[in-house]
DNA sequence: ACGATGTGTGCGCAAGTATTGACAAGCCGA
DNA sequence: TCGGCTTGTCAATACTTGCGCACACATCGT
C-alpha cells in the first residue's frame, strides 16, 4: 500500500496547480509529463516535474516508465484519507455527501474544466 | 452561500492543526475559542484565533457571538467544492468513492484513519 | 476599575514555489 | 557507431507565503 498519508494528501491538494494537474490527468487515461507541461504555458517542465513528484509521493498518481517518457495516471483508490476526514467531521451531513456523489455519478461525465468555479 | 471557494477550503484543510480543530468542533455542537485553545497545549490563543479566522473565511466554520465568547460550529454544507473536485478527478472510479462514503456512513464513526488530534 | 475572552498587528523563522543551468537516459537519422 | 535531439529530473538560487509568538487593543461581565 502506498503511503496515503493524510497530511501528504491534503498538502498536495492545497496547491491549485496540482489540483489542475490532477484533473487534467483524470480526463485522460495516461498523460506524459511533457503533455501535462504543455497545458500550462506559464509553467516550465521543472515546476511540473516537481508537482508530479509531490503528487506521486502522496500516492495520488502513479508513474509508468516507457522509454524516455513517464506516463502518469490517477491512483484508483486515493481519497480514503479524505473521506475518512470528512466522515469524522461531517458525520451528520454525510447523507448529503453521498447523494451529491451519486448525483454527480448519475450526471455522467462532469466537464472537469469547471473544477475551480464552484462559487467564484 | 458563504464564500466556499475551493482554493480557500483546500488551503485551510492543508494544515494538520486546522483539521484537528475542525474535527474537535465537529465532535461537539459548539465550542468557544478558549475551549478549543485549551485542547492544544503547545499553541497560544493567538494561533488558534488565526486558524479559526482562516476556517471561517473558508466557510468551514460559523461564528456565533455570545457576550464576550465566540462559539464556533461546523458549517453544515461545506464539502461542495471538495466533492466537485473529487468527482471531476475520479469520475471513472466514482462507485468506489460512493461506496466508501456509504461504508463510512454506516460505520458511524471514522474508523480507518485516525484524525490527528495531538498538538505536538 | 479589574480581570477575562478574542482578535489585530508586526516580527522572525521556516517551508514551499518557480526559474536557471546542468545532467542522465533514451530514440533516431546519417 | 556517433552525434544530435527529446524527455525528464536534479541542484542551487531568489522569491513568496505561511506559521507561531509577543504585544497591544477592543469587548464584555462582575
Amino acid at each position: 500500500m502506498p503511503p496515503s498519508d493524510s497530511d501528504a494528501i491534503f498538502s498536495a491538494l492545497a496547491d491549485p496547480t496540482r489540483r489542475a494537474i490532477l484533473s487534467l490527468i483524470g480526463e485522460h487515461e495516461e498523460l506524459a509529463a511533457g503533455e501535462i507541461a504543455a497545458h500550462f504555458d506559464s509553467l516550465g517542465r521543472t515546476a511540473v516535474s516537481s508537482h508530479l513528484r509531490i503528487l506521486r509521493l502522496a500516492g495520488l498518481v502513479a508513474e509508468r516508465r516507457d522509454g524516455r517518457f513517464r506516463h502518469y495516471s490517477v491512483t484508483p483508490t486515493p481519497a480514503d484519507a479524505v473521506v475518512a476526514f470528512l466522515t469524522s467531521v461531517y458525520q451528520n451531513s454525510l447523507e448529503q455527501l453521498a447523494s451529491a456523489v451519486q448525483d454527480a455519478s448519475a450526471a455522467g461525465e462532469a466537464p472537469s474544466d469547471r473544477v475551480e468555479e464552484r462559487s467564484a
